[in-house]
RNA sequence: GACUAAGUAGCUCAGUAGGUAGAGCACAUCCCUUUUAAGGAUGGGGUCCUGGGUUCGAAUCCCAGCUUGGUCACCA
């Protein structure tokens, strides 16, 4: 690999500190005694703390005048400026520490320990005034400088593939990223602590599945070597809580991964998280009300508001959410009343609007069809769109007085759904002729549909209560909750094409051709880095282009004869 | 998958009637004992994404490809 001029010299530098005997990842352990975020609240009320702390962190910044410094270090919860006097490094004649170990051998990006006292400098700045140091990793690679002043940015680390390639850069220099991803955590620990204070039940459930089912994606597939069979990895998780409530539990949840083998987009990943909860004894009705309340309570728990700006909207949380029906809101939004009307109808309706539909559609299609269009994008505020049509929901219970739908919710929140619930359906006899009609969809070619689950059909013949389910997208929520465009800034490790790494030869490879070490670089300077496309290129112009970079290189080598350059490429 | 924008130094970016590649930060060597996106001096650093083409000559124009972003499609 070609390393840059600034990796060749901390590599040196590597080198160098060795040879003083400082070992430049040390093993043991350094105490830590205080965070950064700690000194910035305390110290300015009580000026006798932190006379004799222990910190560690990250160089991010470097400012040397002479025989004083500063530094800014950084740790797990912010920076703190450290202050670093030659003579109190250095208190004896050896003045090594300072000078050349600190000054010299010293990044940004290095990792270090320090012992000292706290103070404010003439500026008003809380340093640490360091007696000591310690070095406890060094860095080989320059890091972006990200500089700031008065809130505005310089040089910001903004590159998208960067930042997603290389998270641990993002996270290092850019401390916003970091929040975004603790205020994740914090949303799921405040939606398990919900649940669990119900006394639901986080179980876990297989990801590895031999049917894949509860939702209507292509998935992902694999073999099992010793079982000599197919698997999938699952697209959800639902039939299999449901077989929890067959079972027994009154409710059970999880926090699921699952994985759909379909487009990536701002609101897509492969992989992609879950919590699922199916409660027994209660239907969708019940469950608007605990979607309401919980999602409320982790507004208050990220934010203490239930208001959260996204883009230029502020999202309030605040129950009660409004509901409509499917019907009720592409009423609202169109002004046109669908509720009683045929496929005819509904298919010119949908042409009214200039929506496309093509023939293989049925009225739940179209109907799911004319709200995708008219209606979710211009929902903000978090409302609650009830009674779907039976042919999109396979897994859900009929409506207990609308013929055609089901009892089936979705929350949308910034003209995204955030949530989908149904009453679930368990009605074993329907359930298999639900199957049956998604069989039929893909024997039309609809890679989506769903695959008949024989052992999810036996459990429900055993008898599942009434029960309530639900599917709450903690990405997409997690979007609104940090206000991020796009699902990569809420994932720490988003889906990407592979890296495409170049490949180069080794300079020994070179130099068995025949070619002098000194001139191997000379090589790679025009862009040679392989055998490959060394004996791609023709005598001649090589030779040229040596002479050329040897001038410019003010090298003494005596320049190697064209006979020698054709030896080289073989081409004698 | 379609359309579109971008890809130049470690980072952020300039750079057209096609004519020797620039700045700031970072880096190196100095100066400076409380500075702060530090300052000053000097210096090093670039297959201008890749491959073709046009041309005496391409970072620049044309074509193809790669990667990333955006929009759309797909994703009930």
């Amino acid at each position: 690999m070609q390393l840059s001029e600034q990796e060749l010299i901390r590599r040196e530098t590597l080198t160098e500190l060795k040879k003083l005997g400082i070992e430049p990842y040390p093993a043991e352990e350094y105490e830590v005694n205080v965070k950064t975020s700690d000194i910035h609240q305390h110290f300015p009320e009580d000026k006798t703390l932190y006379q004799d702390i222990s910190i560690a962190g990250r160089i991010m910044g470097r400012r040397i005048m002479g025989a004083a410094a500063f530094i800014e270090l950084q740790d797990s919860v912010g920076r703190i400026q450290l202050y670093f006097k030659r003579d109190d490094i250095c208190p004896g004649e050896d003045k090594t520490m300072y000078n050349t170990v600190f000054k010299r051998f010293l990044d940004i990006g290095d990792i270090i320990g320090v012992k000292g006292f706290v103070f404010i400098t003439q500026m008003g700045e809380i340093t640490i005034h360091v007696r000591e140091y310690r070095l406890l990793c060094k860095s080989l690679r320059p890091l972006p400088i990200v500089k700031e002043k008065d809130d505005k940015t310089y040089d910001a680390f903004t590159d998208p593939e960067m930042r997603y390639r290389q998270r641990y850069v993002d996270l290092i220099v850019n401390p916003q990223v970091r929040d975004i991803f603790i205020k994740r955590t914090r949303m799921v620990n405040s939606m398990r602590e919900y649940l669990n204070v119900r006394g639901y039940l986080e179980v876990e459930t297989p990801i590895l599945q031999p049917l894949y089912g509860g939702a209507a994606a292509r998935p992902f597939k694999t073999h099992h070597n010793t079982l000599d069979m197919t698997l999938y990895l699952r697209i959800a998780n639902e039939l299999y809580l449901k077989r929890l409530i067959v079972g027994g539990f009154d409710g059970v949840y999880e926090f699921s991964k699952d994985f759909r083998n379909e487009g990536m987009s701002r609101f897509h990943n492969p992989e992609f998280t879950q919590v699922e909860l199916y409660v027994a004894y209660k239907d969708y009705e019940w469950m608007m009300n605990l979607v309401e309340e919980m999602v409320e309570k982790v507004a208050m728990d990220i934010h203490g508001t239930t208001k959260v700006q996204v883009g230029d909207n502020i999202i309030d949380f605040q129950r009660p959410w409004k509901r409509f029906t499917m019907f009720e809101a592409i009423e609202h939004f169109t002004g046109i009343d669908i509720s009683e009307m045929d496929e005819v109808a509904l298919r010119n309706t949908a042409k009214s609007v200039h929506i496309e539909l093509d023939e293989t559609m049925g009225k739940g299609k179209i109907i799911d069809e004319i709200f995708g269009a008219k209606c979710e994008a211009l929902l903000i505020q978090p409302t609650f769109i009830t009674d779907y049509p039976v042919e999109m929901s396979p897994l859900a219970k009929k409506h207990r007085s609308k013929e055609g739908l089901v009892e089936r919710f979705e929350a949308i929140c910034n003209g995204k759904e955030i949530c989908n619930s149904f009453s679930e359906l368990n009605d074993p006899i329907d359930q298999r002729e639900r199957f049956m009609s998604q069989l039929e969809l893909g024997k039309r070619g609809d890679e989506e549909s769903m695959v008949l689950d024989e052992d999810f059909l036996r459990a429900l013949e055993y008898g599942m209560p009434p029960t309530a389910g639900l599917g709450i997208g903690i990405d997409r929520l997690a979007m609104v909750m940090t206000n991020s465009p796009s699902i990569q800034e809420v994932l720490f490790f988003p889906q990407m094409r592979p890296e495409k790494k170049a490949i180069i030869s080794k300079d020994e490879e070179f130099v068995e051709l025949g070619i002098p070490v000194v001139w191997v670089p000379i090589l790679r300077q025009m862009g040679i880095n392989t055998i490959e496309e060394l004996q791609k290129k023709s005598a001649g112009q090589i030779f040229n282009q040596l002479g050329g970079l040897r001038k410019k290189n003010k090298l003494d080598t005596p320049m190697p004869s064209q006979d020698d350059v054709k030896h080289w490429l073989g081409q004698e």
